[in-house]
RNA sequence: GGCGCUGUAGCCAAGUGGCUUAAGGCGAAGGUCUGCAAAACCUUUAUUCGUCGGUUCGAAUCCGACCGGCGCCUCCA
């Protein structure tokens, strides 16, 4: 049984769909005015594990990740830079569907973008007036929040209390300071699309209401995004939905924590942010997503380069075994074979990824797996194939296809046969040197290699070489 | 002011009443192996879970107070 932690309910809930086999889900995605930065890459990572589970479970997933292509920081970056708004939003939605392939991300079943929805988002917002939780003032929509008596039930907030608070900004026009835009006025120069209220563009929070409701109904399973985006964004989506269809609106909402840099929220206003793309120019997706699942995904995760590094460090025990297994299985040598608990270890990683996606414990169970296959292959002298056929299928089950922290599909320098076949030359002329015990020539054919990002290993029949970073 | 999260070894981080007199990763120390390395393996590295009280046969885990860190309430993953 899969447990996951409700923003909603504030505890920890058996997951069961509405339909099973079938699952949709939603991701508020990124408005697309900038590259993505580090923090946002752990959502991105943590909902791609999230969706990869619930794959392995056998649920049929049907995963929707948004595009805010239309937006006031869009028109100011376009303003900057003096060129069309939409322009900006397809440079940086490629932008984004790129730095995501690198990740290593699964693509989302769909990317709904607002643009796209303009006449749904109209629809909505025209059944949310007749109903009367909506108001025309020259133009401008607002959503009125006193209308919507379960106000405030995602974030546990109550009107009152945010009234009083005193930051709340102070909107002649609006009935309330809490209310907020449906449809936007288009101002002079801004892009617009007509509506029954005149030219403008659609406020934030709609655009998620309209495209979720069209793709995954009125009701749907899971909800997620940032813990920055329960309150507004979340609750208006709720206030907007529920009032517009009359049903309730998603079944288990689901919140990440941020990512700090100095205990600091890393964020674009701040300026305390490093892109994932220059990130990645330094790290492996592999290593970024071994930091991130190695922390769970609602509590908050300090960034630093030295924990990219020890992830990283960490990830070696898992390339290093697989060196190992290749190795034995070129040699295709018959053998025994041992006793191992697989099924054992499939449960436990099972059970951690069950009580709400525990991934720094489902990685842990992956270790212990590495740390135990490594004894059985020191203790035997000659193991079958069939051994290491179900090791590689473990390691590929959890680590590869669930959690993306190793890739074995990846073409490594083996498949280049003159590189392989000069390397293997050398690492012939060193056994031949090491023979005469001529070390230093030995040493210098090692060393070299290295230079060139070629590790070689010696064991007692033989040396292999792999590469690295 | 309101709401919420958080404090576990040198660093990161699970565990949230007995199966844990606290997983896993990084780092550090010693050992086995090796021509030397590397890798792997073994051992060591928190009698203790922010502090002080309380509940309980039993608490890191529940309750209370206090101290510290962070977030949201304004665009933000």
């Amino acid at each position: 049984m899969l447990y996951i932690y409700n923003t909603l309910s504030k505890k920890k809930e058996e997951f069961i769909p509405i339909d099973p086999p079938n699952v949709k889900m939603y991701f508020c995605g990124p408005t697309v005015y900038d590259f993505f930065h580090i923090g946002n890459a752990r959502s991105f990572v943590m909902i791609d594990i999230i969706r990869r589970y619930l794959e392995y479970k056998g649920y049929k997933v049907t995963f929707a990740m948004n595009l805010t292509d239309v937006d006031d920081k869009i028109i100011k970056k376009a303003n900057q830079e003096n060129i069309d708004p939409a322009i900006v939003a397809e440079t940086f939605t490629e932008a984004f569907m790129e730095d995501i392939r690198k990740l290593k991300i699964k693509p989302a079943s769909l990317y709904p973008k607002a643009t796209a929805h303009i006449s749904e988002i109209i629809h909505m917002i025209k059944m949310l007036e007749s109903k009367g939780y909506a108001y025309n003032i020259d133009g401008n929509v607002f959503y009125d929040v006193k209308k919507f008596s379960n106000y405030g039930k995602l974030s546990g907030k109550n009107i009152d209390d945010l009234e009083s608070g005193s930051r709340v900004e102070i909107n002649e026009e609006k009935k309330n300071p809490l209310d907020f835009s449906l449809w936007k006025k288009a101002k002079p120069g801004e892009p617009y699309w007509e509506s029954p209220w005149g030219n403008g563009r659609p406020g934030w929070h709609i655009e998620c209401s309209a495209m979720s409701c069209k793709h995954l109904g009125e009701t749907f399973d899971i909800h997620a995004g940032g813990s920055d985006l329960i309150f507004p964004h979340h609750e208006n989506e709720i206030a907007q939905s529920e009032a517009a269809n009359g049903k309730h609106f998603v079944n288990y909402w689901m919140h990440f924590g941020f990512l700090n840099i100095n205990n600091e929220k890393m964020s674009k206003s701040l300026g305390n942010f490093s892109t994932a793309r220059d990130i990645l120019k330094y790290f492996s997706a592999e290593s970024i997503r071994m930091l991130f699942t190695q922390s769970h995904y609602a509590g908050p995760l300090n960034f630093t380069d030295e924990l990219l590094n020890s992830a990283q460090k960490g990830l070696e025990k898992l390339d290093n075994l697989k060196t190992t297994i290749d190795e034995f299985l070129k040699q295709n040598k018959p053998g025994v074979t041992p006793d191992f608990d697989f099924a054992g270890f499939q449960k436990n990683f099972e059970l951690s990824m069950d009580d709400d996606f525990n991934t720094p414990q489902a990685v842990a169970v992956i270790f212990d797996f590495v740390k135990e296959v490594n004894k059985v292959i020191l203790s035997n002298q000659s193991i079958s194939p069939d051994f290491f056929i179900k090791v590689n299928n473990f390691l590929i089950c959890t680590a590869q296809d669930i959690l993306g922290i190793i890739d074995y599909s990846e073409t490594g320098l083996s498949d280049r046969k003159l590189e392989t076949d000069l390397i293997e030359l050398l690492i012939n002329l060193r056994m031949q040197a090491k023979e005469e015990r001529n070390f230093k020539l030995a040493d210098q054919i090692r060393k070299g290699l290295n230079e060139l990002g070629i590790d070689l290993k010696d064991s007692k029949e033989k040396t292999s070489f792999k590469k690295v970073k």
